[in-house]
DNA sequence: GTCTATAGTGTGATAGAC
DNA sequence: GTCTATCACACTATAGAC
């Protein structure tokens, strides 16, 4: 691993755990194990070494999600899939997270990847209840839009409450009574969400 | 507003925007016009004055929670003027924000009104949802705590979206599409959600 | 390309005058 | 009760040696 693809770790890293506020530079060094001289050879500061992590970990969570998203099975399946897939619950989602950062939100070319990314998971699900739709896997009138940004919220909104609880209980919970809620909407013989 | 009341005031104000570690002393005296004695005077520290401003936040949070889900109609009515009651989206949520804090979830006291808030919200709403259940206002099968939980995650969800999207519209699309799944549940003449 | 040294600013808290 | 002065330390960045 080189110098600079160690910095980017240890500031995705750092980022997930305590967000662009609450990391330092100094604090990404010495995870680094490198001195401040290459970061700044590297990387012109914080914000563009921050940049350059973000987008890593965005093409990340992208790949995870289309992994899920791209199984075998009807619509519902691969959004139970996605929905139901191992997550670190309590670290909470590393992009999602940034929303929360206000100089994040502040720079637009921070809040891009951050945008592109959750806009683009959204697309995909809608995507695939919309096929799911014309292939009459769900009973007339379901919004495959709604439904799509209700599923992704609930994963984010999931994080929130579990993080408050310090429990991945209220995540569960709540994604097993969105994926009830859709999978009431199923047509054919009802899989037990 | 005695120069306490204008500290906490403050403060509220600045963890909504920034958290709590991106709020400094130096920045709640400048916004409450006081000097640096008052603040050490009325609160043992910026810790001590963020429970302060926790505390109230929550209380007022519930109570605005209480009254959109203590209105007139069925359960799905409630919980629909809970999702629907006017909000300053962008904004976010002011309790669930504090979730992405590193510092306020590792410490017990700043944690603990952030979850029994969510967590009387989340019980709240299943409350609501139970008794409609019992009235037979859904059809058969309706998971009350589930669905209470994906209602609560995807409006703090929506709230990431939102801020993603640097616009409220994923927020209404995520609502609208939790709301259409729980209005397909509610038996009787369906309304439109 | 990487290091240490240094600078200037901000942070969180204390001291002591009024 | 409120103010200003001061402290020790951390932050982000730059300079310049190696």
């Amino acid at each position: 691993m080189t110098t600079s693809e160690r910095l980017v770790e240890s500031t995705r890293e750092l980022l997930w755990e305590r967000g662009f506020t609450g990391t330092s530079p100094k604090a990404i060094l010495q995870r680094a194990g490198v001195g401040q001289g290459s970061m700044y050879h590297h990387f012109t500061g914080k914000s563009d070494l921050a940049l350059a992590a973000i987008r890593r970990t965005a093409e990340v969570m992208r790949a995870t999600a289309d992994t899920a998203l791209s199984g075998e099975g009807s619509a519902c399946d691969r959004v139970r899939a996605y929905l139901l897939r191992e997550r670190d619950v309590l670290r909470g989602c590393p992009v999602g997270r940034l929303t929360m950062d206000p100089d994040v939100i502040a720079d637009p070319a921070l809040r891009q990847p951050v945008f592109e990314t959750l806009d683009w998971l959204r697309g995909r699900i809608a995507g695939i209840l919309r096929e799911g739709c014309e292939r009459g896997e769900f009973d007339a009138g379901l919004d495959p839009e709604g439904t799509a940004a209700a599923v992704v919220a609930t994963v984010q909104g999931g994080y929130v409450l579990a993080r408050a609880a310090e429990s991945p209980a209220p995540f569960d919970t709540a994604v097993r009574g969105v994926l009830s809620l859709l999978a009431a909407r199923a047509t054919g013989p009802a899989p037990t969400a």
